[in-house]
DNA sequence: TGACATACCTATCGTCGCAAGGCATAGGCC
DNA sequence: GGCCTATGCCTTGCGACGATAGGTATGTCA
């Protein structure tokens, strides 16, 4: 069973999407290649990943909409509201710390 | 809906059981508490977990068992093949890359 | 006309951490 | 003896979520 393509991942997006959009308003459809530009082309989440958790983080109060049409075709731009930089700024928090806790056990001596 | 306690933490079992076992053979019950110990109390998984994460590194040739009795209790103690050795080196550049790719987003300065 | 990018959406699947149990032995305490 | 805790193994069922694979519609360009 070799490891899969999301190994690691769980809860990447959702991160990735609120640092994003901090940064500015932007539009689903935009965020996907947002994504994928900012990393390099290291990472990819496609529009199923996330269309349902720009809906959810809407649901939650952490993005708010507005929609515009432009050149006929229909736009939803999601920014993020106070509550969302919150939970931003927990889950960076909890990334970060995370991360350093694993990285000091993958370096650690034996018998640490 | 709050991020829930094992949000960032997909493939982290296997990444740190690999490497613990890779200093030293140990027994399921033992790991558990490796890992608590070896984390600072900041990662806790259960047997649950565990156990069935060593069934399968096992049916997958990364683990390698011996079964010991030890005052009248029955241990399963673990050890790393060469392939589960590879599987580790492979696991832990995969998480060092997507860890780096990550910080750098999250840090990068705004229009990047 | 046909192909492709843009822009939205959903349903279904598989994986995996988690909670909650079950079973058995050893040892300490009352 | 009765009871609780620690040790040591195990499994089942659930929920969350990334991945895949679709579907709809408009604009552009060859």
């Amino acid at each position: 069973m070799a490891p899969s393509s999301s190994t690691f991942l769980n809860g990447v997006p959702e991160l990735l999407v609120l640092r994003l959009l901090r940064d500015r308003e932007m539009y689903g459809y935009e965020l996907v290649q947002a994504i994928r530009e900012a990393s390099g082309d290291q990472l990819t989440f496609a529009e199923g990943v996330i269309y349902p958790l720009l809906h959810q983080l809407e649901r939650d109060g952490a993005l708010a909409t507005r929609r515009q049409t432009i050149n006929g075709r229909s736009r939803v731009y999601y920014s993020v509201t106070p509550a969302g930089n919150q939970r931003f700024d927990g889950l960076s928090a909890h990334w970060r710390s995370l991360t350093a806790t694993i990285a000091t056990v993958l370096e650690a001596p034996r018998h640490a």
